[in-house]
DNA sequence: CTGAAAGCGCTTACAG
DNA sequence: CTGAAAGCGCTTACAG
């Protein structure tokens, strides 16, 4: 297989340097600005550049400097069909994306996106090209296991969302137990339900071990009556959350005054699932979610929710990468921002007057 | 502003060579699978590069190679909050860019995604940087001005998006014209509705110019009355669309029998305005989209539209730049994908069966 | 089949 | 302040 090549002669470091009649050190100190270049030979090396419209080559300077300027994101795709469902279940992972980007422009950075197929086992193969073409990886959640993690950060700086801490790689999550805390509190002190459910997200992931955690301590102190088990298994999907509710009902189960769902995606399928049986939110079941996604004001009634700092995870991670890359010894193993109660009308509350009215449907969930 | 190096020692392909006992061009060889090393050789490479946890330098062979097997794609960003609206109207670039990857990764080409900000006047420089990490450049609409891109192109392989041709750069778009032409068909001729109107888009987009004709072409050929003006001009946001119908009924305005939208957007913003105001679609008016988003299936009605290729959009942008890239010689200065008339019930068709029910309400956009 | 060596396009001490 | 030269880590003719 000859891929064939690009022939074209780009222009190089050289051309510039003999229009300008200058060497090329001259022409690397004025383009990047280190010494003190005359002002003569200053003009004449830009003015060759411009009208040249020369640009270095990214990687004869990434040789040279040892530092591409790039860093690599990895995540999962798939799993959903493109169209159905993708809209809100990728909505986090992208609007994280869409942090980390502007982030690493603000340093010059560039960022390569990469995405594994859930079910790929050769993430390994994947990573190791993007270590190659990168000074920096940003992981999310199911990438890699924490020992793999580990293991490949001792050759490149790496920081990972949503994981689990494996130095000398470093963690940015956000404070799961304490939203749930704040959440469970609310639904219990503030509203005082005697009874709570928590439908759990993946039961693997790190962020759904902290939400369980928090849940839990609250729902104890509290001297609640906790519905739990296998039944109350969910996935973070709506239809996850929706199969929950449906099957319990079908078996004869019983509803607890409240649920606090993993995550708002959960709490759309309980809400809808509700309403198909006749219950009524917040008046029979109270539900809350997590997240904050989009919808989540919109709904109802309009959503209960911890709120996730879903962009500032993205800047903070390349952030932290960046002072990795510079080679700034990392004291903490994990970075944790803050998640906010947002309360509205779910919960029970009297919601605020919702602004702008509601335009669409949202896309449901194949179940 | 002295930013600190990365120290690390990391291996290269010397001591590879060294702990196999071969030559660098030995490794190499066995790397690339060029020529046919002895099997001894070739186990005692792979051997060491296994024991050493190797893996060649990206900029290195970029260097060396002339190509770094890394493209970028560019795309405006901001304009909406990140979390007011940005769900559904991002979904269009963001479905093209994972079509892009997935292509990219095939070819063993990695995809550095870059955004714009709406209102920046630098997008050149931008470009520039992006030029020197990559081997050619996808641009998304409303980036360069055609002149702009043609100039460019000359340097460096480019693919426009849904843009304008300008050779040497190829555009990748889908058929607006003939999928307008085939929604307007369907209204007048299998409906029979006398009156109708086109609610725009950008009036400077390319896909909205072709839609337009497409519209005028068919609408003309029927002979039915035109509804149109700057009473319908629309910005493909489902904002802009109820606010052409709000104010157009606040004014006194009377309204068609059928109303064609630039895109589903605005087509949600249209019923979500006519609803509000007592009109029922597709009794009253009926109306349709473009693009085919997810939403569009799960409206009430379900939205009758044209379904653009989203995900092959992107496929195919990165097959043709890799095309370029490889030196082949590109005979179309444009590569036109079909546009697929989905007929549901806004036209006024009886609706097939939606199978699954709605779970939530999206977010609305802000006015 | 394999190795020595040149070269890819930059940056950066090192002299001057 | 400026230039000649070495070196970054690879790939690939060119000999052998």
């Amino acid at each position: 297989m000859t891929d064939a090549r690009r022939p074209s002669a780009s222009l190089t470091i050289y051309d510039v340097a003999r229009r300008a009649g200058v060497s090329i050190a001259s022409v690397s100190r004025v383009l990047n600005q280190q010494g003190s270049p005359r002002p003569e030979t200053r003009a004449r090396v830009l003015r060759a550049v411009r009208e040249l419209g020369f640009v270095p080559d990214g990687a004869a300077r990434a040789l040279s400097n040892r530092l591409k300027e790039v860093v690599s994101v990895v995540f999962r795709r798939g799993g959903e069909a493109v169209f159905e469902g993708e809209g809100q279940s990728l909505l986090f992972t992208d609007v994280i994306n869409r942090g980390i980007e502007p982030a690493a422009q603000h340093r010059g950075y560039d960022v390569l996106m990469s995405s594994v197929e859930l079910h790929a086992q050769h993430a390994a193969e994947r990573l190791s090209a993007l270590a190659a073409k990168s000074d920096g990886l940003i992981l999310h959640d199911r990438i890699l296991p924490a020992a793999g993690v580990a293991k490949l950060a001792k050759r490149i700086p790496i920081v990972t969302l949503a994981g689990t801490p494996a130095p000398p790689a470093v963690n940015v999550r956000s404070d799961n137990e304490a939203g749930m805390r704040a959440i469970v509190r609310h639904l219990l002190l503030d509203h005082g339900y005697r009874s709570i459910a928590y439908l759990s997200g993946h039961a693997d992931s790190p962020d759904n071990l902290a939400r369980v955690r928090g849940f839990e301590i609250e729902a104890d102190a509290a001297g609640a009556e906790i519905f739990a088990g296998p039944a109350w298994e969910g996935n973070y999907s709506a239809a996850g959350g929706a199969k929950v509710v449906t099957s319990l009902l079908a078996a004869g189960g019983k509803l607890p005054r409240a649920i606090a769902c993993a995550n708002d995606q959960a709490a759309l399928g309980v809400i809808y699932a509700l309403a198909e049986r006749g219950f009524e939110v917040p008046r029979d079941v109270a539900v809350t979610g997590f997240d904050d996604i989009p919808v989540a004001r919109h709904l109802q009634p309009p959503l209960t929710t911890g709120r996730q700092p879903i962009w500032e995870l993205g800047t903070t991670a390349f952030d932290v990468l960046y002072s990795m890359i510079s080679g700034e010894p990392q004291t903490e193993p994990e970075v944790v921002l803050p998640v906010e109660l947002v309360v509205r009308g779910s919960c029970g509350c009297v919601p605020e007057p919702v602004s702008p009215p509601v335009l669409a449907r949202a896309d449901g969930e194949a179940r």
